[in-house]
RNA sequence: GGAAGCGUGGCAGAGCGGCCGAAUGCACUCGCCUUGAAAGCGAGAGACACGAGAGUGUCCGGGGGUUCGAAUCCCUCCGCUUCCGCCA
């Protein structure tokens, strides 16, 4: 959420920002319902403090005075209510319109909407050459360690079953994600709810705008959603709170199932673990200070590429378009890994800056130590989702005779070097 | 799910319906003292909103009510604790 002051200030250059990303920001709208909240505050405050003169001078009022006094406080607070109801209302507008601007994308990401807009900023790894190369579900059935059927028959489409070495080489990839963010990126495990309430979702940011994107339970009259990704508990642990300056920037991660709804990517990806309803991934969220958070958001992409890197996985990295970024964003890489099935890079991790976006939403402050108060900038990125990993792993890993050797790293957690066919 | 109790500032803990944004202690900040530190002494210090500012207002778990006036009385919801039931 946008301070509405900052989109009205010119130099801020909202409109033009948020045009980018094909956003129209009604300016006049949001002056209209600021300057009405504002006045309806005031005539409160100042009906309130005339109230408040009014209770002293009853307390120390003769008897024969005090009967008009108790009269003119009568009247002053049905004043007092009228303002209280105009500035509810004006309030609830205005917050309702600033829930729906979206983060303004930074000048440096390059224009355009879509994937195809998306500036490749580097390469990394030997695209592997493999002859005539199956796709993860030809690789995975005839290993014998994924079953789709049945995913389909527990579940419906886009659910995944894997079996045997498949689900254990799922449990090693996470453990060894985790590892490796722990251990040597510095990071803060959680174990945190996969549901969560309305106000944590929005937060983050995926309410109100994106419930269709959610699955939602219901008990009694109690409303749960599922999490999208581990940012939206991860990052709202710190929701409604005051954190020490001095104690950023704070690293966080977490394993978790991600649920996603994918209403309206029908006909995408209808094949195998690369689109599914859900999913595992291990997230990386950061609480910076956020004249750094830029600085930040390099370090984090270098935690999330480090990843790829040990499995030794080909990638590449691209800067996303403005007009591509997700909604809380205003700036993000993606990591693509190289399927060669496709015979081309796909997206495995998002890595994004969303300045104080999101912490204004959820109201995570900072204090200095000097009494500076504000508010903290927090990023986040996959690092990794393990279905698309396997999916990457199995493809780039595929030997000739159909075998697929696993990467040296993940050995130690496997226990075994090669998946071999059924 | 049933019964009882409790929810006050970073923590602990006071608080006759107006003198309470709230005593006191600890923690904190800054001085003094000290070679340095501790102790001691002194001073300061909550958050949020509106306002150019002076300032004004709001906040004692949430919401509602009584009253000219509520941390204090009433209702309700939520949370926590203890006992019972159920359960992984």
């Amino acid at each position: 959420m946008h301070d509405p002051r900052v989109l009205l200030d010119p130099a801020t250059d909202a409109v033009r920002k948020l045009a980018r990303r094909g956003y129209s920001l009604d300016l006049e709208r949001l002056e209209k319902l600021l300057g009405g909240r504002n006045a309806a505050i005031q005539k409160g405050d100042e009906s309130r403090a005339e109230a408040n003169r009014l209770q002293k001078a009853v307390k120390g009022a003769s008897p024969e005075e005090r009967p008009a006094l108790v009269e003119k406080a009568r009247e002053m607070k049905a004043s007092i209510t009228l303002a209280e109801e105009e500035h509810r209302e004006l309030e609830a507008q205005l917050t309702e319109y600033l829930l729906e601007i979206p983060n303004l994308p930074a000048d440096e990401l390059p224009d355009g909407a879509s994937d195809e807009d998306a500036v490749e900023v580097r390469t990394w790894g030997e695209i592997p050459a493999v002859e005539n190369p199956l796709d993860h579900v030809d690789l995975g059935e005839k290993l014998g360690i994924l079953d789709l059927p049945r995913a389909t028959k527990l579940s419906g489409p886009r659910f995944a079953v894997l079996k045997g070495r498949g689900a254990a080489l799922e449990r090693a990839l996470a453990r060894f994600f985790l590892d490796l963010h722990t251990e040597r990126h510095g990071y803060t495990e959680w174990s945190v709810p996969a549901l969560v309430t309305r106000p944590t979702m929005t937060g983050t940011g995926q309410l109100p705008k994106f419930e269709q994107d959610l699955f939602r339970t219901e008990v009694a009259d109690r409303e749960l959603f599922l999490i999208p990704t581990a940012e939206v508990p991860l990052t709202n642990l710190h929701a409604r709170e005051t954190l020490a300056a001095e104690e950023l920037p704070l690293a966080y991660t977490a394993q978790t199932p991600c649920f996603r709804s994918e209403a309206g990517s029908y006909g995408k990806d209808t094949r195998g673990l690369i689109r599914v309803h859900e999913f595992s991934k291990v997230e990386l969220v950061r609480f910076v200070d956020p004249a750094r958070s830029r600085e930040e958001l390099e370090v984090l992409l270098g935690h999330a590429e480090a990843v790829v890197q040990a499995l030794g996985l080909a990638y590449r990295v691209v800067r996303l378009a403005a007009g591509d970024i997700g909604f809380s964003a205003e700036y993000t890489y993606d990591i693509e890994v190289w399927l060669p099935s496709q015979g081309r890079y796909r997206e495995i991790s998002s890595v994004s800056d969303f300045g104080t976006f999101q912490a204004r939403r959820a109201g995570i402050r900072t204090k200095a130590k000097d009494g500076a108060r504000g508010f903290a900038a927090t990023l986040n990125g996959s690092g990794l989702p393990v279905g698309r990993t396997l999916v990457a792993v199995l493809e780039q890993g595929q030997q000739p005779d159909g075998s697929v050797r696993i990467p040296p790293a993940l050995v130690p957690y496997t226990g075994f070097e090669v998946l071999e066919p059924a």
